[in-house]
DNA sequence: TATATTTTTTAGATGTGTCTAAAAAAATAT
DNA sequence: ATATTTTTTTAGACACATCTAAAAAATATA
């Protein structure tokens, strides 16, 4: 049995991993907001465990082991974001504190009762895939705003780092998942990007364009 | 904001209180399947904090504070009892200890939300009540044995009037809180009741059965 | 390449919640 | 009333996950 501290380790891994395959001690501190000098300790203990390869100095990066236990953790993270959101009634930038700590939650046959009640969910409120029971995931196929070309159109998928205040500023904004985008200018001193959503116009900063996913079409 | 920890000894200690006022050292071991000296050092901290009156040697009970808190989690373990059986289908005799975790999860709108979503549900699947958000519960079923007709089950839970004679007279009968009744007979001359007591046949008098507290079920 | 800076690790401390073993207090029996 | 037993508390230890401060290794800079 693993302790939440593990299981939370294992998760920073995974998502830092998307970044670079190798992890530092310091992104890892970072990420989870503790002193790098906790994290070489329990580097050591994942490592142990066999959930992680770790040498000195070197980095770090999930095991197969590892892997599959992080996905399990982001499994139900993900279910219990969408029965916040769907059934529940939660805003999407509500959801992500209370899915912390009930992604904790050990009982396979719960997690799986919750996917069939959720009615087999692919997607996350944040457009994110759902691992499968056997820790399989799908591969998305999204872009990050910044990456448009101008007059290029996309749906709102996502978001890369769901802060707080990004969730919480595109709430305000009434923009949500599925929304249309339309690309009008960008602007090249600054980066800002113009853009047509839902037939409104919105002026987005280099920033929120950094982080703002969408699938593209035509 | 207070430990997991502290939640399930304050949790502890509301439904011991409901066998006796003064619940001792070694029940609440007994009941979290712990020490008593690991107890005793809990409670000298819940004492402090003022969750609960605790002298040395001298047994323990919430405060109204302590009360309020336990009754908090009770209402969440409830609720989230009647979620898994009512909403995911578990059968009821599954469902406790996944409720034990989730009972601690610390989000008071999620707690509301979960309320209506369930239909605001006023008991458990076991039948328990369940506390509302102020922490008031509704006072449970508990009846005078001569309130009960012929047939009727109950579940001895305490004595109206505590005399010593009452008390003295039901441990020389080796009569005990939990014990099981069935009413097998009333005799209309003189009020006895005839009752059948864990598969032993006992007769009692008017006055006995004026101060023996029950709770009915079926 | 030598030196300075940054990153990472080690060593030792802290807080929480548990334990065991022994002492103290209370309850029970003789 | 005293001795025995039971209950409760104290004292000291340990595991876990964190921290600070200092040392060691890796990296960047002059």
């Amino acid at each position: 049995m693993n302790s939440e501290s593990e299981e939370d380790y294992l998760k920073a891994l995974y998502h830092l991993q998307k970044e670079s395959d190798e992890v530092t001690t310091n992104s890892i501190a970072e990420f989870l907001e503790m002193k790098p000098s906790s994290v070489t300790d329990m580097l050591k203990k994942l490592s142990e465990k066999n959930y992680i390869k770790y040498q000195k100095y070197k980095g770090s990066s999930l095991s197969k082991k590892g892997r599959v236990i992080a996905l399990k953790i982001i499994r139900k993270h993900r279910l219990w974001e969408t029965f916040l959101v769907d059934k529940l009634g939660f805003g999407w930038g509500q959801v992500h504190i209370i899915a912390e700590q009930l992604e904790h939650i050990k009982s396979e046959e719960l997690t799986d009762r919750l996917e069939s009640f959720l009615g087999n969910p692919k997607y996350d409120p944040h457009g994110d895939p759902i691992p499968n029971k056997e820790g399989n995931i799908e591969k998305m196929n999204q872009k990050v705003l910044i990456e448009l070309h101008e007059l290029q159109k996309g749906i709102i998928t996502g978001v890369k780092k769901g802060t707080a205040s990004l969730l919480s500023y595109l709430d305000k904004e009434k923009i949500k998942l599925g929304d249309k985008i339309q690309v009008l200018e960008i602007i090249e001193f600054d980066g800002t990007f113009i853009v047509d959503i839902n037939g409104r116009k919105c002026t987005f900063s280099e920033k929120i364009c950094q982080n703002l996913l969408l699938e593209t079409y035509d």
